[in-house]
DNA sequence: CTCACTGCAAACATTTTGCACCGTT
DNA sequence: AACGGTGCAAAATGTTTGCAGTGAG
């Protein structure tokens, strides 16, 4: 556990916002003006393989992180991006219904919301990722 | 309607592979050799708009188009990527349950089931996108 | 002394843009 | 002639890799 390492997860799990890399390397340059972009993403996979972290399977072009590992789902933001947790608990039963089809074999699944953040309503953003 | 665009938005309609952008150009350059891949990405842009195709929010890193417009669900391999639709029902209880919170409008949701398909059981593909 | 880890630069993959040209109206 | 659309090349974006150097054990 180097000091890059220990600060980048540090900072993940300060915050709730589900950060890309690219914000994690800002929030991680400010107390360690010398660390590298790739250091971040190296650190980010390694503490993913551990299981340390989850790295989110979301729509959108960057990679998001998460230092929660509680299993949960997310709403994201159309407008923006931003990614918050939603308090709904898990639903097995969505899997169970169609194991086995199309060939697959059903392991898991994701459960998206999307809509509007608070900032976006209120017009304070604009940077779109939707269709 | 240019050839090219009637070439693509043909080839999307033809598959239920739920190709990328790569995919499209290479099947559209079996009918028009000289197409390129920027006239391919303009052009599932534009049909996109249009309403005429859909742009799926998938996790991975590439992009895949859709020319089923009806609503529905996918799964996805953990291994390849291959992306398959989903014979169940919208749930839009998945929604109601959590209007509000968080400072979000909720406007939809996206379900995606994971697992792995029948030719990676099988043991002929490798290409993992999963964590 | 070693060896995992780092910073930097370059490579890579995917998508978007600038621009000159072409075909239809 | 005007204009939307094209092909090509270059840029932009996000992520990964090669490599030489560094520092903790």
């Amino acid at each position: 556990m180097t000091r890059q390492r220990r600060i980048i997860l540090e900072e993940l799990r300060k915050v709730f916002t589900h950060p890309t890399a690219d914000e994690l390397y800002k929030a991680a340059r400010k107390r360690l003006p010398r660390i590298s972009l790739s250091t971040v993403y190296r650190n980010l996979e390694l503490l993913c393989r551990e299981g340390a972290i989850r790295k989110l399977e979301m729509a959108g072009s960057q990679k998001r992180f998460d230092g929660n590992l509680k299993d949960h789902y997310h709403i994201r933001c159309l407008r923006c991006g931003r990614v918050a947790d939603i308090e709904l608990e898990r639903r097995p039963d969505l899997e169970g219904s169609i194991r086995g089809v199309y060939g697959f074999e059903v392991l898991g699944h994701r459960l998206e919301l999307t809509g509007v953040c608070g900032p976006c309503m209120a017009g304070r953003r604009s940077v779109s990722t939707a269709c």
